[in-house]
RNA sequence: GGGAGCAUAGCUCAGCUGGGAGAGCACCUGCCUUACAAGCAGGGGGUCACAGGUUCAAGCCCUGUUGUUCCCACCA
C-alpha cells in the first residue's frame, strides 16, 4: 500500500519524537568496548550564564556531524557534553540580579552567596542542555558533567596540588590586570586592548634644590600619587647631571630619586617617565631594578586609597579631573597632548583595567610550555587548518605567568590554607588540623577561587574519571578530535594542551579542528548592542533544525568565518522539502515489495549510471568528513540529491514506473530505494531528522538510519563505460533543450527526431528517455537520413540530431545559430591543436594529459565536420 | 611594532597535490510535464585585486604592491 506524506516537509511535527526515539534507545550512550576502535570528542562545555548562540549552534552541529558520521562508520564513540560554571560571568549575573533586589553579595555573605550559585545552575545550566538536545546533538548525556560537580572539583585539587608540590603554581605580589567594577584580579588574556582617544599630560616635577623642573609625560595622572622615582634614559644628554638627585612629587611634597633605566624611550614624550610601581607592569620592573619602594594607591573598587592624601575617597577618574585641574593652578601642567592609545579592558564588563601590585597565585608557564609546543611540532596534536599553529607557537613562545587567583566566590575555592600564627602556606586538599610548621591550629583557607580556566583546562580528562585510574581514562584519552572556534585557542585550547600533557602524561586530543564565527548577512559580529543576532532556536521553529544544520554547514571551510542569512535558511529549507517530495515520489508507489539494502538483480542503463555516481559520491563524502572538509561534504551531497537523483533519476524512473512490465517495475522501485537510502544515509549526520523520518517510511533493514552503516567505497564497481554512454545521452537531450529554448519552441510541440550517428550502440538504451525529455514523439536511429538537409541539428561529438522542425523555424536564423557554434568548435580545435603542436607539451606533459587533449581534438574535429555539412546542405537547401 | 587570513559572476562563497573558470541567491526567457511553483527546463553575466617570476601549462606555486579583516605586543 503506498503511503501518503504531507506535500510540505513540516518538521516540528517530528523532531521531539525521533530524538527521544533515539534517546528511549540508548544509541547515544558509551560503553567502553575493547573490541571496537574508540572515537571521541568533548564538547567544549557551554557556560552556565548563556543560551544557545549561533556560535554554539555552529560548534555543536560540527562535532554531531563527525560523531554521527562515526558511528554509523563503526566506531565506538563518545561524545562527552557538559557545562561550565563560567566563574565570573556568571557571579557577575548574580550580583546583578542581586543589585536589582538592592543588596549586595557583602551582605548576604559567601554561604547565601553560593547558595544562590547552585540555584542558579540549576535553573539555568538545564537550559542550555534542552537546546542542545533541540539541535540533535547525540552526546551520552548519561555522562552530563559540570565543571564544579565533585569529580571536577577533585581533579582541580589534585592538579593544583600536584603543581604546587612541582613548584610549578607559586603565590607572589605582582603587578596583575585588576578589574574594578568585577573586584578582580583577570588573567593577561582576559585583557582586551580597545583603541581610544586620550591625552598625554606634560607635568613638571621640581628638582630639589634647584629652580630646575624635570617634565614627565603621562596618561593616567592620578597614578602619580604613586609615583616613587623618575626615571631617565642613561644616555640621555638633556638629563644626564639630573641622575641621582631629587625630584619633588607635586601635590604630594614626596621626596623622589631620579634614576636612569635603558627602560626609558628618549624619543617618546619628554624622555623623562614618572616611576609608578603598583600600578604599572614596566614601572615595577624598573622600581624592582632599582631598589624602589611600591606604593598602592588605589582600592579594590578603583578609588584613592588613604595613601592617595587629599585624593582618598576619589573615584579614579574624578581624581584625575582633579589633579589636573590642582596641577594646572600650581603651574605645573606644561602640556596637553591629544593621544590615541590602546587601553585594556575587561572581557567580560569592559570596565577599564586598573594595573595593581597584588599577592596571587600564578602558574609557571616556560615549563609548561616547552613540552606543548613540542607536542604541536611533532604532530601529536594537529590544527585543522594548520597555519593556526603558528598563532599558538607564538603565543606560547612568548608567554607569561598565568594568574589563577580570582577574587571571586563562585568557582573552586584555592585549596591552600594560612597560620594565623607563623603565616605558614598550606596547599592541602583537606583543611590540616595544626599548623606544620608551628603547629598553631588557626588555620584560615584562602578566599579566593581559581580561574575558571583552570578547571576547563582539565575537562577532556577530567570527565573521565582522572585523577581515579578509569577504563574510560585508558580508552577514550586521548581525545580524536576538539572542535572549537579560534577565539578560544589561548583561553582554552593552549592551556588543555600543556594540562593533559602535565597531569595526564598526554596531550589531550589528535585533531583541533578550528573553526570560524558566525556572523550576520553582512559580515558583522551577532551581538546584542547591534541586535543583529539571531536565534538558533527561533531559526529551528520555523524552519526545522535540520535546514539549521545544513544551512550552517553547507560551505565552510575550517577556520573562515561564515555568514547567516535568511537567504541561506530559506536555501537549506528547500533543500529539506526537495528530499520530503522525493520521498513522496517513491511512497507514491507500492514499495512494500522491495527488499531493502541492494540494487535490483538486473541492471538498466540508467541505474548502472547512478550506482557509479553514488559510489564516487560516497568515496569523496567519507574522505571530505575525513579531511574536515564538511562544507564541501554538504555540498556535494546536495547537487547529487538535487541534480543527479531528483532531476534525472527520477524523472528517468517514471518511465519504467509507468510501465506495463511488472518487472521493470519492481526493478525500477527497488533502485529508487536502494539509492535513495544510501543517499540519505550519507546525509544523516548532517540532517539526522529528516533522514530518519524517511527512512522509517522505506523499507528499511535496520532499526534506525543513525545506526545503519554508513555507505563505503566499494572499488569492484565500475560502470565507467555505461556512464560516458548516459552523459552523450544526456548531452543530446540537453542540446536539444537548448536549441528549443532558443527557438522558442513549446514543450507542448512534439517532433520526430533522427539520430544520425557511426556509434549506434551508444544511443539505442536512452531511445525511451529522448523521446520523454526530447519532447519527441517519435525517435529513429541510423547512419545517414535522407530528405532531413533543412532540420535543425544538434550536433555532438558522436552524433547529429536532426529534429525536423523546419516549419517551425526561420532557415536563416538556423544558420546564423550554426555558424556562431561553428566559430566555438574551431576556436576549440584552435586552442587544442596549437597545445599539441607544442613539442614541450607534448614531451614534459604527463602522458594521461596528452591523449586526453588528443581526444577532445579529435571529437572537435569530427563535431566541425558535421556542423560544416550541415551548413552546407541548409544553404543548398535554402537556395533551392 | 610582530604575525595570520582574505581579495574569483550583482551578492554569498566553492575551486582537492598546477592541465580549457563553478554553485547557490539575484536577474532574464519559457513551463502548473500525475514528488516538489519551497518546483521544472533554459539563458545572460568573470582580464580569478595589481605587477613581475617559475613552468610546456598558473585562480592555484614564488616575490613584490594595493586593499581588507583578525590576532598578538602595549612607549609612560
Amino acid at each position: 500500500m503506498a503511503v501518503e506524506l504531507n506535500k510540505v516537509y513540516e518538521p516540528s511535527s517530528s523532531e521531539e519524537r525521533i530524538y527521544d526515539g533515539w534517546v528511549k534507545k540508548g544509541y547515544f550512550k558509551a560503553v567502553v568496548d575493547k573490541e571496537k576502535t574508540p572515537y571521541s570528542i568533548t564538547m567544549p562545555p557551554p557556560n552556565i550564564t548563556g543560551q544557545l548562540h549561533m556560535g554554539h549552534a555552529l560548534d555543536v552541529t560540527i562535532q554531531d556531524l563527525i560523531i554521527r558520521a562515526k558511528r554509523m562508520q563503526g566506531y565506538n564513540v563518545l561524545w562527552q557534553p557538559g557545562t561550565d560554571h563560567a566563574s565570573i560571568a556568571t557571579e557577575a549575573r548574580i550580583v546583578e540580579a542581586m543589585a536589582q533586589e538592592g543588596i549586595t553579595k557583602e551582605e548576604i555573605g559567601r554561604e547565601a552567596f553560593l547558595e544562590r550559585a547552585w540555584n542558579w545552575n540549576r535553573r539555568f545550566g538545564g537550559r542550555i542542555v534542552k537546546q542542545l538536545k533541540k539541535i540533535g546533538c547525540s552526546c551520552d548525556w548519561d555522562r552530563l558533567r559540570f565543571t564544579m560537580d565533585d569529580a571536577s572539583c577533585k581533579a582541580v585539587n589534585k592538579a593544583f596540588i600536584d603543581y604546587y608540590k612541582k613548584g610549578l603554581i607559586y603565590r607572589g605580589e605582582r603587578i596583575i590586570n585588576w578589574c574594578p567594577s568585577c573586584k578582580t584580579s583577570i588573567s593577561d588574556a582576559e585583557v582586551e586592548f580597545v583603541e581610544s582617544e586620550g591625552f598625554l599630560w606634560h607635568i613638571k616635577y621640581p628638582v630639589a634644590g634647584t629652580l630646575d623642573f624635570i617634565e614627565v609625560a603621562t596618561t593616567r595622572p592620578e597614578t602619580m600619587l604613586g609615583d616613587t622615582a623618575v626615571a631617565v634614559n642613561p644616555k640621555d644628554e638633556r638629563y644626564k647631571d639630573l641622575i641621582g638627585k631629587t625630584a619633588i612629587l607635586p601635590l604630594v611634597n614626596r621626596d623622589i630619586p631620579i634614576v636612569a633605566d635603558e627602560y626609558v624611550d628618549v624619543e617618546f614624550g619628554t624622555g623623562a617617565v614618572k616611576i609608578t610601581p603598583a600600578h604599572d607592569p614596566n614601572d615595577f620592573e624598573v622600581a624592582q631594578r632599582h631598589n624602589l619602594p611600591a606604593l598602592n594607591i588605589m582600592n579594590e573598587d578603583g578609588t584613592i586609597n588613604e595613601d592617595g592624601g587629599v585624593y582618598c575617597g576619589l573615584d579614579r577618574n574624578e581624581a584625575r579631573k582633579k589633579i589636573v585641574e590642582d596641577l594646572k593652578s600650581f603651574g605645573l601642567l606644561s602640556k596637553i597632548e591629544p593621544i590615541t592609545h590602546n587601553v585594556g579592558c575587561c572581557y567580560r564588563c569592559d570596565t577599564l583595567i586598573e594595573p595593581r601590585l597584588s599577592m596571587q597565585w600564578f602558574v609557571k608557564m616556560k615549563p609548561l610550555a616547552e613540552p606543548a609546543i613540542k607536542a604541536v611540532l611533532n604532530g601529536d596534536t594537529k590544527f585543522i587548518p594548520e597555519h593556526f599553529e603558528k598563532t599558538y607557537f607564538n603565543w606560547m613562545n612568548n608567554i607569561k605567568d598565568w594568574c589563577i587567583s580570582r577574587q571571586l566566590w563562585w568557582g573552586h575555592q584555592i585549596p591552600a590554607y594560612y597560620c594565623g600564627n607563623c603565616g605558614e602556606v598550606i596547599v592541602s586538599e583537606n583543611k590540616p588540623e595544626r599548623c606544620n610548621r608551628c603547629g598553631d591550629n588557626r588555620l584560615v583557607r584562602d578566599e579566593d577561587t581559581l580561574d575558571t580556566w583552570f578547571s576547563s583546562a582539565l575537562w577532556p580528562f577530567s570527565t573521565l574519571g582522572w585523577p581515579e585510574k578509569t577504563e574510560e581514562m585508558d580508552y577514550f584519552y586521548p581525545n580524536d578530535t576538539l572542535v572549537t572556534g579560534y577565539d578560544i585557542i589561548f583561553f582554552w585550547v593552549a592551556r588543555m594542551i600543556f594540562s593533559g600533557i602535565e597531569n595526564v602524561g598526554e596531550t589531550p586530543f589528535r585533531n583541533v579542528l578550528i573553526h570560524g564565527m558566525v556572523r550576520d548577512d553582512q559580515g558583522r559580529k551577532m551581538s546584542k548592542s547591534l541586535n543583529n543576532g539571531i536565534d538558533p532556536i527561533d531559526i529551528i521553529e520555523r524552519f526545522g533544525v535540520d535546514a539549521l544544520r545544513f544551512a550552517l554547514i553547507n560551505g565552510i571551510s575550517a577556520g573562515n568565518d561564515t555568514r547567516f542569512s535568511e537567504e541561506k535558511i530559506t536555501s537549506s529549507r528547500n533543500f529539506a522539502n526537495k528530499i520530503w517530495n522525493a520521498a513522496r515520489f517513491i511512497l507514491m508507489n507500492d514499495v512494500s515489495d522491495v527488499v531493502p539494502g541492494s540494487p535490483p538483480e538486473e541492471l538498466s542503463l540508467e541505474d548502472k549510471w547512478l550506482i557509479n555516481g553514488l559510489n564516487r559520491l560516497t568515496k569523496e563524502v567519507r574522505e571530505n568528513i575525513e579531511n574536515f572538509d564538511l562544507g564541501v561534504a554538504a555540498g556535494k551531497l546536495y547537487d547529487f540529491i538535487w541534480d543527479v537523483f531528483c532531476d534525472w533519476y527520477i524523472e528517468i524512473s517514471k518511465l519504467k514506473l509507468n510501465s506495463d512490465d511488472p518487472k521493470q517495475k519492481i526493478n525500477s522501485k527497488q533502485m529508487l530505494v536502494y539509492g535513495f537510502t544510501e543517499l540519505l544515509k550519507l546525509l544523516h549526520p548532517i540532517m539526522p531528522f529528516i533522514t530518519e523520518e524517511i527512512y522509517q517510511a522505506l523499507p528499511h533493514n535496520c532499526e534506525s538510519i543513525m545506526i545503519s552503516n554508513y555507505p563505503d567505497f566499494n572499488e569492484e564497481i565500475n560502470f565507467d563505460f555505461e556512464e560516458k554512454q548516459m552523459e552523450e545521452i544526456i548531452e543530446v537531450i540537453k542540446g536539444i533543450r537548448v536549441i528549443r529554448g532558443e527557438m522558442n519552441i513549446p514543450p507542448s510541440r512534439r517532433t520526430g527526431l533522427f539520430i544520425e550517428t557511426k556509434n549506434e550502440s551508444l544511443f539505442v538504451e536512452g531511445l525511451p528517455y529522448l523521446k520523454r525529455f526530447a519532447f519527441a514523439d517519435s525517435v529513429e536511429i541510423g547512419e545517414s537520413f535522407e530528405g532531413l538537409d533543412d532540420a535543425i541539428q544538434v550536433i555532438t561529438g558522436n552524433a547529429r540530431v536532426l529534429i525536423p522542425a523546419r516549419q517551425l523555424v526561420d532557415i536563416d536564423k538556423e544558420l546564423e545559430r550554426l555558424g556562431k557554434e561553428l566559430i566555438a568548435c574551431e576556436k576549440d580545435i584552435d586552442l587544442l591543436s596549437n597545445r599539441l603542436s607544442n613539442e614541450q607539451f607534448l614531451a614534459k606533459a604527463p602522458e594521461n594529459i596528452v591523449s586526453n587533449e588528443k581526444a577532445k581534438l579529435e571529437k572537435a574535429t569530427a563535431k566541425k565536420n558535421l556542423i560544416e555539412e550541415s551548413i552546407s546542405k541548409l544553404k543548398t537547401n535554402r537556395t533551392e
